[in-house]
DNA sequence: CAGGAATCATTGGACTTCCCCACGATCTTC
DNA sequence: GAAGATCGTGGGGAAGTCCAATGATTCCTG
């Protein structure tokens, strides 16, 4: 039995499937997996690399900071700077102008996996995007930007 | 013209923000609560409204077929077909021809939840893509299609 | 300066998605 | 008929996201 033909007629489902949400979280499914699957060899997760990677951007930053900047939940923030302080990637320290915070930094280990990393979710990317031009790439990214900075001003 | 960065680039985060796969997962992350946010009030789960349009397209359909469709997994389908069918949207049937099957249709009550929830959906998405004009956003949706449609051709 | 509001890090719990495994019933193929 | 695959249904678990609350601390305001 031949399996059935690809449906291309105006209904419910292809309503849904060609809704933008839809299509994006697809998207952004695949996304996570490639990336994921690329940083996996070092050890880190994709939340993992986002915030050492803005530990390493901001400097000595708070926690709730680097929640905000990354939108992470406080609680997972916990659990992700856990692992990279016990992977020794990063350094809590009490910041002594406000004894709430941590003071987040990275360590030169830090730095190096970082870059490992930067590379490896550079490529993950460029799988994901390999059905366009890097022209189209770059028309992607700049409607999705500015979808993204619209509601949320950054 | 952009061309890669070198090993040392000077601002991670920057570079993490502008990676297609952080950037798709965030405008993913925002479709998805405000196409939730708009069908809740219908009483159902994102999932659950796409289930319930894939029956509807589909006429009568096996649970497997849907969850092939709509890359739900068999045990998750259980349950939404559970919910579906206790609000009276979906009805369950022994298929006559494969009595393994069970023969989903759609009832009179959930063609017309869909289409209340079908016109709630698509004003959330016109919401999400308000930053763009119509024809930017054909141009996303389009790219997004050849990305999604790319690597697993259905 | 005192007291209330806000912030910080942390913990707890709930929900959703996805994965592996297993079972009985049923269909397909040999 | 027998073997293998498929279907619906469960159990259990890992991971991600979100909301509520708590004790310590700082900021604001009167």
């Amino acid at each position: 039995m031949p399996k059935p033909l690809s449906p291309s007629s105006p209904s419910p489902l292809a309503h849904i499937q060609s809704l933008p949400s839809w299509l994006v979280g697809r998207v952004a499914a695949r996304g996570r997996g490639l990336v994921a699957d690329a940083i996996a060899g070092e050890g880190l997760k994709l939340m993992q690399h986002a915030v050492l990677a803005a530990t390493a951007e901001y400097g000595p930053v708070a926690q709730a900071e680097l929640g905000r900047r990354l939108a992470v939940d406080p609680k997972d923030m916990v659990g992700i700077l856990n692992h990279l302080q016990d992977a020794g990637l990063v350094l809590r320290t009490p910041d002594p102008a406000d004894r709430r915070k941590n003071a987040v930094t990275v360590t030169p280990q830090g730095e190096a996996a970082l870059a490992r990393c930067a590379a490896l979710a550079e490529a993950a990317n460029e799988q994901l995007l390999a059905p366009l031009t890097p022209g189209e790439q770059d028309v992607l990214m700049g409607l999705l930007r500015r979808v993204h900075e619209a509601p949320a001003s950054f």
